[in-house]
DNA sequence: GTGGTCTAGACCACC
DNA sequence: GTGGTCTAGACCACG
């Protein structure tokens, strides 16, 4: 599994690499049961601190996504993420509001952002497909 | 001019008003040259502190979106916005991305996301159109 | 408010910090909407690390108890807690099992371990009655 | 005598080992100089490494409760506790007072949770009946 | 002033 | 070997 950090994206580090493991999950790189790869593995991959790693796992632990068990190594879990349809519903329209605003302001036409997100979709099925 | 700020919405405050503007702009509520409403006046209406105000004020100056006239207030300017056309796509291809593997995690059809976003971009040109 | 970390005590300092405010809680010292000593406040009366409180702080954000904001502090939120009614006597059971057990053990009478279990109730009680 | 390990239980795997055999010991199924099941045998049932067992053994005899004897296996000391009943009535103490916490947190009255404790010391006296 | 992030490095607990 | 905790200290973001 990749994970990659950009220290040029605002995002927290901590955040991209929650992010870099979502996109696994969501690629079907990682499958419910699969041992992660260790905080330490991902420390050295990434040129971030274990901590830093630590803090992310963390969070996907939050999630539901991830189990971590001492001395033995972070594995995924085969929850379906919990929240209620309505607050997913809500989370995807912020982010659509969002895509519409800054498209808006740099003129882009909506058929082309529309290509856009069809593309960021495809990206993500691309390997689900070969399973 | 309406600005909203949501405190249970992650997005710091000054952004959540800097997008309200932004999104007065999209929908032509307000139009290159129109003052806009005086930092107390936006204090008080959104219930926010006044350095929260002025921050953002000064993030839309940085955008070049507004200009501050030492005594006679802020209006809005006539400018283009200032970013190649590289820049803007990555921004718009940011979020694409964060949709898509939200939209994905929720196992949200993509088909149902694309009219979410459609809606979203429908929202800003309802009351451009009437003018 | 009263923030006490015991060194002797193998619960790790940060979940610690996490029972003082839930005991908090639970007594009525603090209410939804009220504001939670800063992070920097319990560190100095404590005598931890900043991070350590951070990390305690993390954790009740993640129980839906507080929410923090950046600038303005941390507060209480009128959240319910959002574990169904299978899981919250589960985690009752497993404590109440391991409390048969040690009582068994140390060959403590089951009446007085249950008067024991009424006193530490009846402490929580004593400060919620007095509203 | 069995051994059960659950891996959803966050109490780490040798504790649980440890409180299987305290458990069986509380109930009878094993009395003083009986043998316990080699290290390999719980191994293999309750699906964990031999070292986890191991150090789940060596728990036991730091509690005074078991003795290994060489090449021949481990049996059970007729030694008592050898903690003072202030140290005693401290652990109890503390699980108590998490007891209190966790229930009134969860709004789970007080009296249930009475029944409970009532319902766990119940099933660890109910085998000692049958002797 | 508030909380958030990251690093470096140490030490512990578990398997 | 694995993950977990804590410290010290720096720097950033927000109101």
């Amino acid at each position: 599994m990749i994970i990659t950090v950009d220290p040029s994206n605002p995002k927290p580090t901590y955040l991209q690499i929650v992010d870099s493991i979502r996109r696994a999950i969501a690629t079907g790189a990682v499958k419910p049961g699969d041992q992660l790869p260790t905080i330490r593995d991902v420390a050295v991959q990434a040129r971030v601190n274990r901590n830093t790693v630590s803090r992310a796992y963390l969070e996907l632990e939050h999630m539901g996504l991830v189990r971590s068990r001492q001395g033995s190594g972070s594995f995924l879990t085969d929850n379906e993420p919990g929240l209620d349809q309505r607050e997913r519903l809500k989370i995807i329209k912020r982010i659509a509001d969002e895509l519409a605003l800054e498209a808006s302001h740099y003129k882009i036409p909506l058929e082309q952002v529309i290509a856009i997100v069809r593309d960021s979709a495809a990206e993500l099925n691309k390997e689900t497909e070969h399973e």
